[in-house]
DNA sequence: TTAATAAAAGATAATAAAGTCCTCTATTGT
DNA sequence: ACAATAGAGGACTTTATTATCTTTTATTAA
């Protein structure tokens, strides 16, 4: 469904969002601690968000990631796109390139309202939201 | 979401079920070619039916792939379950290997309603059913 | 009983995803 | 200017998935 580079950036922004308020610099170390991910690949992994905009770097010491202004605006569905690109907002249950309702797999009509349902979930929960959410539910992160 | 061996699976018992009325058996260069496929690897994902109890083989001349008594029954989620195993069943959204309600994941929540229709959807749908909505509608396994 | 057919089984190759490691560059404070 | 810090970038390794190829075994019919 999401690979593993999109499980790790959803969960390092989840987790920057709920540290925002104070505003501190995270490493990527820290932050791969946090969320139970591999040190350098989680590092790759906030390159790339940093290279699509959803997240701010600074070098050198006092160093590291930090959420641009908006961030609070930002939904599950952007995070995905900006690393796995649309393709499971596209996809077919079956792996048909051309999936469509004139032209359907023997899934599609079953499967689409489920998918639409998924997308319109992903598309309306914010990084504020789950701050929101947090006040009366514990989340985690690592098993 | 499924593997590539799941799909082909699907489609070559959904392609199998429309056929079986006529109950010829089919070699698995002609379901590799009815479903797009690669041939040796839908020769593989073939024989794990028929280990699973899936599906029933003939060797020899006149011999081929053929659905066993029960087939009409056998619904979309026996099938992954066969080839994928229980995982997406019971698999989170992020990737943690224990996510619940007692320790939910961020997405959890959202994401736990949109699965059960998923899994439902997957248990209702059986071979015979693909065989009934074709009479009116015609369904496409390649491309 | 032999030749042809077709699946079973095993070994190998290609590709993609995930993960690691090392060097380079920018920034900060002394 | 210099040393320390921390992200950026590149190359590489590992693992899993997908795909291919070859040999073996079973069956059928002449």
């Amino acid at each position: 469904m999401l690979s593993k580079s999109c499980e790790y950036a959803i969960k390092a922004l989840i987790y920057l969002a709920k540290l925002a308020p104070s505003n501190s610099k995270q490493g990527f170390k820290e932050i791969s601690d946090a969320i139970n991910a591999p040190q350098s690949f989680m590092a790759k992994v906030l390159q790339l968000l940093v290279q699509r905009g959803l997240l701010l770097s600074a070098k050198g010491p006092g160093g590291g990631f930090y959420l641009p202004e908006g961030y609070r605006a930002f939904t599950v569905a952007e995070i995905i796109k900006a690393i796995d690109g649309e393709h499971i907002f596209n996809s077919c249950i079956l792996g048909l390139e051309v999936c469509s309702a004139k032209k359907p797999c023997p899934l599609h009509d079953a499967y689409v309202p489920i998918k639409e349902q998924l997308v319109t979930m992903l598309e309306q929960y914010t990084l504020e939201q789950f701050n929101a959410g947090m006040i009366d539910r514990v989340y985690f992160f690592k098993r």
